[in-house]
DNA sequence: TACCGGTAAATTTTT
DNA sequence: TTTACCGGTA
């Protein structure tokens, strides 16, 4: 009779009994809205109960979740029982938009995870021996006071590096071993070195208590205590939040899933959205097994697979798909689109870094001219960062406006950050991080020594450092100089104290004034850079007042400040090629894309190659995958022949993903393609390209397609092209090459260059192997090839058929 | 206290 | 190659 309604039940049943008039609404047999899919709509639909949805890439995935939250209050359900979670500010704002565009009336709690364990973290605080107005710290607090630690530990700071201590603390946090639980297994620890990292991380909380702060994973993991600790808390918070959606569940580290799963326990109305193919924080404690195992923690579960992509061509979303199905750790999934065939995947290949820069700078110039698409509609994803900068240099000399997305912004600023660390002492005197930063910012003759005298007195009176520079005249050994100044800083930060319920701009001003932070010395121009930082840390403030006023204000924006990150700096709307790394690109989308350094040894990357964890090697697949479907109508990958890395220069090794995907053989340009253009008049190759129909591509076609190039200066080459061959057939994503976009001509250039270990080679009869030895030189060279069956077998480099995949 | 020079290390980084 | 950091000296 209530069809598909009939699933509503259990838990869930109180919220219809109180809300009647819902049962009116079952006598209409809901159907998909136009612009929903089956599929998409029985996820919309759900309503009680766990489900999971499995939302391949570019499936619509957020659009589903908003409707089903519409949904929930269409159907009676109290907007406050309903909790939203994802992992970025973005998404969290993008989806409390959409939500309120939808459903408008707000107060459906759509937040990030850490946001929300700041908040209730605020309300329960002294259950784990906090105070309400606690500190947030940011990773560079938490960098250096685990560098203090380690030095007053005296610990060997070059093998047990403030980096490597902070990774394991982070591990330890993200798997819920807090310092005390290590403390007590010490004696188990599995090496001499987890026990040193175990005490650091003990002292390093301590550390934090003392000053009443935490870091990004005490957040989860304190919050994570309290719901396992308290069962009042718990169960209050289970039927405050009755329906509860996570997005981007492959993500989840252990702290989340305990987070999640304590408040979905009386009212197991859990949905988790996400893609175990596009789990790439791993690293960070990320735990794939959470998704894969969810319909084993919610037996009933509902599943909903999402998998038809909206976003890609064929083309890309096959090759794409290609890459994924080589894990072995995934759920099988059927990406599948409606959406054109698009042109063929192309693989560039260049001769080194340079010529690849300069190669993507061309063909981003020559697409976006031709096809009028603004700047905004590139991307150039890369492994690590320090591919950006080559290509940089290109944008800058054919003057295509670019942004990069990565660290160290806004508020990583210097001037930034001292300016908050006044706020924070304000609000919380116990910070001595805070206090540390700005004791001597601006100078006021506060030197090392004078620090170092005044924090051992503070830790021998168990007090707080701004405490101790107030009674300075007691501290021993100070100089009358140096007690002055400090009791002068304490009173400082005493008066301004009082303007704290004033707003965060008063007291930002009194900040600047009291403090002389604002006449700080400097260059002229260094003056106005940093003028204008403070100004407009100034306005973020005002309109913050403004925005949320009230006596925790300050609180709240330092909350903001905190909790705030890069990827919130990427500007959509400005008319710039983006520019970032891979993990970035996670949740966005681009008309055109370029992935760059798809080579062994970058993607893959070293470290997950020497791992030898094939955990960690799929993450780089899965990296590669979700870069890949980023795109939507066009997408490059590029490798090259030599590059220079930490100032060395190295033949490349093609990467394997390349041949998973479907590429059988790149060509690489011919060296002259790798000097920018100097005869603009002249016409442009992919002027022809574009108006062929993509099906000349086709395998058969390939040859024929070849002729259409008269307008580019055909280059005699005896040679025929390796042509066909070089194109996978059947399924395989039709691949195009460098040569082919950028000249013209299908004419393959020579590459001669020696194998390494490492390199896949293809025999004529034995097919696709990989080189594991090498032994001699010039003429007398040996290889040892394993391939797929059987033992390895060994040629003399120079007389055998190899050829070099990829290459 | 501030600067210079030598050395070592150099993924990814939602918060 | 570039960068960050340490330790020495002015």
């Amino acid at each position: 009779m209530f069809g598909p309604e009939r699933q509503c039940h259990g838990a869930t049943r109180a919220v219809f009994q109180a809300t009647p008039q819902i049962e009116t609404e079952f006598l209409f047999v809901p159907h998909p809205p136009a612009d929903l899919t089956a599929s998409q709509w029985e996820a919309v639909d759900h309503c009680d109960g766990p489900m999971l949805v499995l939302a391949g890439p570019g499936s619509g995935k957020t659009r589903v979740i908003t409707r089903r939250i519409a949904r929930l209050i269409e159907r009676g359900v109290d907007r406050r029982q309903i909790l939203a979670v994802t992992f970025t500010n973005k998404a969290a704002r993008e989806m409390a938009e959409r939500v309120a565009a939808l459903v408008p009336g707000g107060d459906v709690w759509v937040s990030t995870f850490h946001r929300l364990a700041a908040r209730l973290l605020r309300r329960y605080a002294s259950a784990v021996g906090l105070k309400p107005h606690f500190t947030i710290l940011d990773q560079g607090d938490q960098r250096s006071l685990i560098k203090q630690v380690i030095q007053e530990l005296d610990f060997d700071a070059q093998h047990y590096s403030p980096a490597r201590a902070e990774h394991w603390i982070g591990q330890a946090k993200s798997r819920l071993q807090t310092a005390a639980a290590v403390a007590e297994n010490r004696e188990f620890s599995a090496s001499c070195t987890d026990a040193v990292f175990g005490r650091i991380y003990e002292r390093y909380q301590q550390r934090l208590l003392a000053a009443n702060a935490v870091d990004f994973d005490d957040l989860l993991l304190h919050l994570c205590m309290i719901l396992a600790e308290n069962p009042d808390i718990r169960s209050e918070l289970d039927e405050r939040f009755r329906y509860v959606l996570v997005d981007e569940y492959q993500d989840t580290n252990l702290a989340q899933y305990r987070i999640v799963t304590a408040i979905s326990h009386d009212y197991p109305n859990l949905c988790a959205t996400g893609d175990p193919d596009q789990s790439i924080y791993g690293w960070r404690g990320a735990e794939l097994g959470n998704i894969l195992r969810f319909e084993a923690d919610f037996p009933n579960a509902k599943v909903v697979r999402l998998e038809q992509n909206y976003r890609s061509t064929k083309s890309i979303l096959q090759a794409a798909a290609n890459l994924i199905a080589q894990n072995r750790e995934r759920r099988n999934k059927l990406l599948h689109t409606e959406n054109a065939p698009g042109r063929p995947v192309a693989v560039l290949g260049f001769t080194d870094e340079r010529s690849e820069a300069r190669g993507i700078a061309r063909m981003i110039g020559e697409i976006a001219g031709r096809e009028q698409r603004p700047w905004s509609d590139f991307a150039v994803f890369y492994r690590v960062n320090a591919l950006a900068r080559e290509l940089e240099l290109a944008l800058l000399e054919c003057g295509i406006p670019y942004q990069v997305a990565m660290g160290a912004a806004f508020y990583e600023r210097t001037e930034i950050k001292d300016l908050l660390a006044y706020l924070r002492l304000i609000v919380n005197p116990a910070d001595d991080l805070a206090c540390l930063r700005v004791l001597n910012a601006p100078p006021r003759g506060i030197g090392k020594t004078t620090r170092t005298r005044l924090a051992n007195w503070a830790a021998a009176q168990a007090t707080s450092l701004l405490e101790a520079a107030a009674r300075a005249e007691h501290v021993p050994d100070l100089q009358p100089r140096a007690i002055a100044a400090l009791r002068q800083f304490a009173a400082t930060i005493d008066r301004l104290s009082q303007h704290a319920a004033a707003g965060v701009a008063v007291v930002l001003e009194e900040v600047l004034q009291q403090t002389g932070y604002a006449a700080k010395t400097g260059s002229e121009i260094e003056n106005s850079a940093s003028n204008s930082i403070i100004s407009e840390l100034l306005q973020a403030a005002r309109a913050f007042d403004e925005q949320y006023p009230g006596d925790d204000a300050l609180e709240r924006f330092l909350e903001t400040a905190s909790l705030v990150s890069d990827a919130d700096s990427i500007d959509e709307r400005g008319g710039t090629v983006t520019l970032m790394t891979l993990h970035a690109a996670k949740g966005l989308e681009f008309p055109v894309v370029l992935i760059m350094a798809v080579e062994h040894g970058l993607l893959p990357h070293q470290r997950a190659v020497d791992s030898g964890e094939p955990r960690e090697y799929e993450e780089e697949r899965r990296l590669l995958f979700v870069g890949m479907t980023r795109a939507e109508h066009q997408l490059f990958l590029t490798q090259t022949l030599v590059r220079t890395l930490h100032g060395k220069r190295q033949t490349t090794i093609p990467s394997l993903f390349l041949r998973e995907i479907g590429v059988e053989a790149t060509q690489f340009e011919p060296p002259d393609l790798a000097a920018p253009p100097n005869d603009p008049a002249a016409p442009t190759p992919l002027d022809d390209f574009d108006d062929a129909p993509f099906d000349e591509f086709d395998d058969a076609a390939a040859p024929a397609a070849a002729t259409r190039w008269k307008t580019a200066p055909r280059r005699q080459n005896p040679q025929p092209a390796r042509p066909a061959a070089a194109f996978a057939p059947g399924d395989r994503p039709r691949l195009t090459t460098a040569a082919e976009l950028l000249n013209g001509t299908r004419t393959p250039v020579e590459i001669p260059g020696s194998f390494r270990v490492g390199m896949s080679v293809r025999h004529p009869r034995l097919g696709v192997g990989q080189v594991i030895e090498a032994a001699g030189s010039g003429k007398w060279r040996t290889l040892k090839v394993q391939f797929a069956e059987g033992d390895p077998h060994t040629f003399i480099e120079h007389k055998c058929p190899l050829q070099p995949v990829g290459l």
